[in-house]
DNA sequence: ACGCAGGCCTGGGCGC
DNA sequence: TGCGCCCAGGCCTGCG
């Protein structure tokens, strides 16, 4: 399931099976995902994979001249099978692969989507007004300060803001204003600077914890869609309402803000 | 410009 | 065992 970390773990777990191939056929059984899948997909075979790379939670397969843009939405994976494998109930597509490989997007919910980009997937409209990379230099103290300027709205829905950064879902929104003790719904426009310096470092810290222990999981990728097992207890706040606060022994809250499920310790966040 | 609610889907867990 | 209800890791779109 995929938050940030997922993402950058399924590109890693596919690009040594997709860039350098060619696409020998695509298969797509359901073509209604939150956007309908284009025809254009359906004609990729004879196409080289140039090259795969990741922008926020969009996945990027160089398919010059073109692109495919993959988001995995709420429940969607990409699993590299043998061609001629079974079809899974919710497997929606696949790109037959000349080593006899097939990349298969699997997603219950269909909240993802499968497009394709005739020029550079980075001006495409659903990418090119995203914010900076989170684990990137483009993502400060200074930035953030920036962009929080006057805003009334909590520094969460700022944070999960993709134009504002990209890649910070509901769970490490959580856990990094818990590691920088702030207040979920605390004014973004009334956060310290020195504060958003701590918040900058905690969501670097969660993000890139998590990335690497999606190496674990990078392991068993081609074998399971892999519902990693290594987030669960490293989360210190999220999921564990009525539990005590690991640092503090308070009991931890949830409360809903802007429709989601906020978790918080009262004692340990201002 | 900003903040918010609605909508897209299926499945799992719970209480009755 | 079944049913209805609530919840879920995302994010675009349109409204005020």
């Amino acid at each position: 399931m995929p938050e940030l970390p997922e993402v950058e773990t399924t590109l890693r777990g596919v690009v040594p099976h997709l860039v350098g191939r060619r696409i020998t056929g695509v298969e797509v059984r359901q073509r209604r995902l939150r956007w309908p899948v284009p025809k254009q997909i359906d004609a990729l075979a004879g196409r080289v994979v140039a090259d795969a790379s990741r922008r926020g939670k969009y996945l990027l397969f160089d398919v010059a001249p073109g692109a495919v843009i993959l988001h995995l939405g709420m429940s969607g994976s990409l699993r590299v099978v043998a061609a001629g494998a079974g079809w899974r109930k919710h497997d929606h597509l696949a790109l037959s692969l000349d080593s006899g490989r097939a990349i298969r997007f699997h997603d219950p919910r269909r909240f993802g989507c499968v497009l394709f980009c005739a020029g550079d997937p980075l001006a495409h409209r659903l990418i090119r007004d995203l914010g900076p990379e989170p684990l990137g230099d483009g993502f400060h103290a200074g930035y953030l300060a920036g962009v929080a300027a006057g805003r009334r709205g909590g520094i969460k829905q700022l944070l999960m803001d993709s134009r504002v950064v990209v890649g910070v879902g509901n769970i490490y929104a959580c856990e990094a204003l818990f590691l920088a003790g702030i207040h979920p719904r605390r004014a973004a426009g009334r956060v310290a600077g020195s504060r958003l310096e701590t918040l900058v470092a905690a969501v670097k810290e969660v993000l890139g914890r998590s990335i690497e222990m999606g190496g674990t999981t990078l392991r068993d990728f081609l074998r399971e869609d892999g519902e990693p097992g290594y987030f669960k207890q490293s989360l210190l706040v999220y999921g564990r309402e009525g539990e005590p606060c690991k640092r503090c022994g308070g009991v931890v809250r949830r409360f809903v803000q802007v429709g989601r499920s906020t978790f918080y310790c009262p004692g340990c966040q201002r």
